[in-house]
DNA sequence: ACCTTGATTAGATGTCTGCCAAAATAGGCG
DNA sequence: CGCCTATTTTGGCAGACATCTAATCAAGGT
């Protein structure tokens, strides 16, 4: 998802118009969901940076088309790319489009202190 | 949501577990709602930190009880805090929370140079 | 060619979500 | 008290979503 990089804009510091709130709400969305948040998860924190597909469903009591789905929905917010080699396919995290999110909900130091106190 | 509070560390420094998953997942699913993603920035970028419901309603172009139920998803997912005064209501951004997400969805930095790179 | 294993797509179904109109609640004021 | 404004709750509906089964596609091996 090219079409973010001019979100890179912590979310506190200016308000969001609805053309940047429309492009960055889908890649919330699509960490909105405990399974796919658990694939992400697993994908990015993977020795190796990518993870074979067979490798995530057996960490899931749910079928191979269900985990199949949230990993299209992850890859169709640009959160992972797939790759296939050969028999596998093998999923990465973007480290860009984490750090972008990460950016957007980014509170300044001495504003999180106050909240933290508050 | 004081239950998050165990939930501080990067998705990418290792898998988050079904538990963190399932208490994370509320919170970016309240913001995978264009609107609710404004709402959350104009509340949480507006000098002098809080933003009556009133000045919220006239920003869209949506009814006051479909603003009122946004920003009750806000308030039950704790990325704000509402506080009647009088006849208004005025919310506030939660900094621990948002600092919380951010930091879930942080990556060190030469991970990100990498990801950039790629 | 055929079969097997890995992965995705298609179709179906029950649940959840976003929106609005109408009704209810909360405060302030004459 | 009765009225007015601000906000939330309720009820209902159309569209979206998570999940499953069955079918399909991809690559290898026999």
């Amino acid at each position: 998802m090219r079409d973010l990089d001019d979100c890179r804009v912590p979310l506190v510091s200016e308000p969001l118009n609805a053309d940047q709130a429309e492009r960055l709400a889908p890649s919330f969305k699509a960490l909105g969901d405990p399974v796919r948040l658990r694939l992400l998860s697993l994908i990015a924190s993977h020795a190796g940076g990518e993870v074979c597909v067979c490798d995530l469903t057996d960490a899931f009591d749910l079928t191979a088309p269900t985990i199949s789905h949230h990993l299209k929905v992850l890859k169709e917010t640009g959160l992972v790319t797939a790759e296939r080699r050969g028999t596998w396919v093998y999923y990465r995290a973007r480290a860009e489009a984490l750090g972008l999110l990460s950016t957007v909900l980014a509170v300044p130091r001495f504003a999180a202190a106050q909240g933290t106190a508050a």
